[in-house]
DNA sequence: TGTGAAATCACTCTAAAGGATGACGCGAAA
DNA sequence: TTTCGCGTCATCCTTTAGAGTGATTTCACA
């Protein structure tokens, strides 16, 4: 990470004296002041900018991580139908409930359903009320719970 | 992001306009022109700088490969402690996100915590930048795939 | 002694979530 | 055939989340 500055400083330390150079022959040849300026801001914006790009684009280091998971010796889910029934919830409404706690957004689950952003507002809020959650974090911890999902 | 960069665009427009500006008058009253572009070069690096500093922040794709591993399981939830630190999420970030996990809002945690809402927003702001999450929900899901939480 | 990480808080905005209500089509059951 | 549950969609409105920025304090470490 911190390369990435050190780096720069350097570029740019190089790029001082480089054109400090140039600069002297341009001004002993007595060449056009205004350009010359302009160039030296373009090279270091083109630089900074160049160096923002570097550092936004999916540059990112990717940490391949092996994590242990203990091989599903618990039960692979059982869902709780009698509580699922008990609550009066449908099926299309544990559907988005599954959605809302895969940490989708609203319209995100409408996209990936195929409807509008309000039936999913529509879903939820009475999912919410069945539940007697008030956020969706706490309806995903309450199904939770409930072993409505997994 | 893209913000940054645009917005570097801009300063570095901006700022070459006021440097030609400047050059005129050191030109005319005929200044030290190698100060001038020392100057330029200056100004610009730490723009960079500052643009390389922004953009530094802990952007890894963290991939997660997870390989089964006979245990018998339904162990009593073993933080990754590995993961914990190479992501940077600090003590107070990791409480916010049980609280979170748990299905609060952002001010019942702030009053459970005894710390201001804004705290809250600030702490989980940075978790989910961490995290690379864009939602609540979205943190927890992956705060449990990550063996965060339990 | 100053440098940096962590925690705290504030303020402004935009986006998303949620509540309330009404409406419509469709298929199963009364 | 009418009723009712379910799924669909909308509109208005309020609340909550989240992004972005900046500032202060504390504490450990060099």
């Amino acid at each position: 990470m911190k390369k990435h500055i050190l780096l720069y400083g350097l570029l740019g330390g190089v790029l001082i004296a480089v054109l400090n150079l140039i600069e002297y022959r341009f001004l002993v040849i007595e060449h056009s002041a205004e350009i010359y300026g302009a160039l030296i801001g373009l090279l270091f914006a083109l630089l900074g900018i160049w160096l923002g790009l570097k550092l936004t684009r999916r540059t990112d280091t990717i940490i391949v991580r092996e994590v242990e998971v203990p091989v599903p010796a618990s039960l692979p889910f059982a869902r709780n139908d009698e509580t699922l029934r008990s609550l009066g919830i449908t099926p299309r409404e544990l559907e988005i409930l599954e959605q809302i706690a895969a940490g989708l957004s609203n319209r995100e689950i409408g996209e990936k359903l195929f409807v509008s952003e309000n039936t999913v507002k529509t879903h939820s809020s009475r999912l919410f009320d069945k539940l007697g959650a008030k956020r969706r974090t706490q309806a995903v911890q309450l199904a939770k719970e409930l072993r409505l999902i997994p």
